[in-house]
DNA sequence: TACCTTTTTGCATAAAAATTCATCAATTCC
DNA sequence: GGAATTGATGAATTTTTATGCAAAAAGGTA
């Protein structure tokens, strides 16, 4: 009706402030709001307001609205993905170049770093090698920066933006 | 099967490629390039690949990879750069590859060159890894071979501007 | 090799999203 | 005013996407 303007508005907020996986999920938090619609007015909206719905790293889908032109925003993922297996006891620092992974460790620590990104068979990595304090990682074309962070989170300390 | 890294891998060429709007649609591509999987494995591989529909200028839906990491391609696709040279203690060569220097040396000096690359500290380098006979260095990432050169003729004998 | 475990995949189906069609409200134009 | 136009919406339906489950394939391991 007339309150188009005043919907797309709070979807937009309500999309950035939840984890909504549904246009039915979305229907029914507008409700709570007074706004009554269905999901066929909802996926009209969504396509006007661009939204797309991402897979998360926990397994389930989320609804995001892409930054502009710059959808790397859209990536950051609301998901702590650092399980912390192991030791960052010898971690000294990872950097990235191209599509290899550098990471220093103290003296005698790169080896059994190396072992544990092997075993982990993520798709995302083609092999590793180590040194005495240092790891070469290659990466698979194709596989960005930010992936392979969010990876070697599970390894190594690494800072990034992590919200909520 | 062993194929899935590189469907994965056609399937983001194909993404960035065309423009495509149903999984669907992907199979029917694929199977021109001789992959043949159902819609249902492509759902879980778009899920992996955290690729989304976005709704685009002209009202019909196209997947999109989020991110704009197109860089790495450009180094891999970048050509060989190669320079052998005589030998001087326990030198054979250095080449260089996008942003690798791989250094050969006689069987049991590697090591110990690697070490004094290390312990140089060069801002260029982001570090290095050596076996036996041969060492690895990756240079950070807009470090030119001309650069590259003129650092490593600290230790190896370099002659100078060669281009290939 | 035989056995066990993990991964990948297809089939069938559920779930979710997009769209067609009809209606209604507001607006514009004689 | 009244007909025509436009835009928004819902109901129903189609299209598209996600997933539970079982089976095949791929990897170990003894």
């Amino acid at each position: 009706m007339k309150n188009k303007r005043n919907r797309l508005q709070l979807i937009v907020n309500l999309i950035k402030n939840n984890n909504i996986s549904s246009q039915n999920e979305l229907a029914v938090l507008l409700r709570k709001y007074g706004v009554d619609v269905t999901q066929a007015t909802l996926s009209r909206d969504l396509k006007a307001l661009k939204v797309t719905k991402i897979a998360s790293d926990r397994g389930n889908y989320t609804y995001i609205i892409p930054d502009n032109n710059n959808l790397q925003d859209s990536m950051l993922e609301r998901g702590l993905n650092s399980v912390s297996l192991n030791q960052q006891v010898g971690f000294v620092s990872i950097d990235f170049s191209g599509n290899i992974a550098v990471i220093k460790t103290r003296n005698g620590y790169a080896t059994g770093l190396a072992y544990d990104i092997d075993m982990s068979k993520s798709p995302l990595i083609m092999g590793s090698i180590a040194g005495a304090d240092t790891v070469f990682v290659v990466l698979h074309e194709g596989v960005t920066v930010e992936e392979a962070k969010q990876f070697f989170a599970r390894f190594v300390p690494i800072d990034e933006p992590t919200p909520l």
